[in-house]
DNA sequence: AGACATCAAACTGCATGCAATTGGTGCGCT
DNA sequence: AGCGCACCAATTGCATGCAGTTTGATGTCT
């Protein structure tokens, strides 16, 4: 009860938001992958908006871990490391097992058939594509963080969460998305029951083993190849960079 | 070793960053409270640039929580409800617990000489003001978590303690650093012997004591006075809104 | 005197314009 | 051919200008 107003958190104003939704999803359905390059200019044309506001949602974005800044440079969606994909699920297991036990045995009727009914999307969302899978299995997620009524909580869940998704697309092959899905059952079932040690548990293990899946190996020879291979080496060369290379994705 | 370029996360450009790490630390040291007004105008003359630049900085700084953005009103300094602030330790003690068990018996000697020296420093300011007391304890959680090597954990909890910090000059009294002081230094010790169970443990209850001498009781009446008692039964009227009243707190 | 309507100042929302930097291409030199 | 340099298009960095909204104040009516 007592449905927070929620989204006036930070997000300015409107315009902004719309550009920041938009693109946080592109990324996360993997229709932008990591590295894509996102001019001000064809961002503000393809949303209608000046370059100012298209600078200011990818300020945000930069904020929020999603797309990389550098001064005078394309702006790009953030490529992370193997490493900083490992630390962000260690930090996303500890924040959902918060989660899970401020909702142990507290949520309403209502809530978990709106739980089971998520799930219930992402069992007929088996047969399409890969993108809508993720993305409704990562919104399972912020819909139980949204449930503890904690702006902040759901913040950070969300935030995680997406930077999760995106290293999903970096390192992880194909995917097998049943066992997610049973997963979250066993879980809302836990919930249900306020089984509180229990349902940390199978946070726990059901996130670490998302992260094993796609995390397999310590080798980020593939990937996006080059770019991840040589950041390293870069590193205390002030210029990080983009080594010349033909293409490299971009969407008119 | 292997110190890593860090700042190229998020932080924009130059002059947008400025303003923010500027902006940051008079929070923080409480010279800007909660509610403090944050018109683009004043911020861009005072710092020598135009109003989009401080509009930029603080929409980071909204992002971060650190400020609120309504739209069409002046920016001011965020106000955390109770429950927020509340939430916002929680969060942190996790994501703390989370420093100190990847750090437990990984520090080399140089590093437990910078957080010694880091404490040595607290204690020298215990004769000084408060603001300053704070901003060195905040920057000893902060130093810790940059041990970790891991941007994303080292954003999260700057973050979420800038955030606590905010709390502080909120809900809690003149303020009492010296058994904080203490509890740093056990920290360090158990660090340093490796001892992960402990490590944690304090942390946990280091940060649990600073939360309970912070947020003694749920009742905002002191604080941001009306303001905040007033906020939760505007809650569903869609404009957020200030019930229309002859004064309402205002600082000039 | 108190309350309400009206108006001006202040401020934000946003687009556009100009200077500076970057990356790339093609030319000339070796 | 290979390498380097100069020039150009593309793109960002930032300031300014204008329109719309909010705030607060003045004036008027009861």
């Amino acid at each position: 009860m007592a449905a927070r107003a929620t989204s006036k958190t930070s997000e300015s104003s409107d315009k902004v938001s719309v550009i920041c939704r938009a693109l946080r999803r592109a990324i996360i359905e993997q229709a932008l992958e990591p590295g894509a390059k996102l001019p001000e200019d064809s961002l503000g044309e393809r949303f209608g908006v000046s370059r100012t506001i298209a600078r200011h949602a990818l300020g945000q974005l930069a904020a929020e871990g999603l797309v990389e800044l550098r001064r005078n440079r394309i702006a790009v969606v953030a490529t992370p490391s193997w490493q900083e994909a490992r630390d962000a699920f260690d930090i996303r297991i500890e924040l959902e097992r918060l989660v899970v036990r401020q909702l142990a045995g507290k949520l309403t009727k209502a809530q978990i058939a709106e739980l089971n009914a998520h799930v219930d999307a992402e069992d007929r969302a088996r047969g399409g594509t890969d993108a809508v899978s993720i993305r409704l299995a990562t919104e399972f997620h912020i819909l139980l963080a949204q449930m503890t009524n904690s702006p902040i909580l759901v913040r950070y869940v969300s935030e995680v969460a997406y930077r999760c998704c995106l290293t999903l697309s970096l390192y992880s092959r194909p995917h097998s998305t049943e066992c997610a899905i049973n997963e979250h059952r066993a879980i809302i079932s836990a919930l249900a029951k306020g089984d509180e040690a229990k349902v940390m548990d199978l946070m726990h293990h059901h996130l670490d083993s998302v992260a094993n899946r796609a995390l397999v190996a310590p080798t980020p020879q593939r990937g996006r190849d080059l770019l991840d291979i040589l950041a390293p080496y870069a590193d205390d060369a002030a210029s990080d960079r983009v080594v010349k290379m033909p293409k490299l994705a971009r969407r008119g």
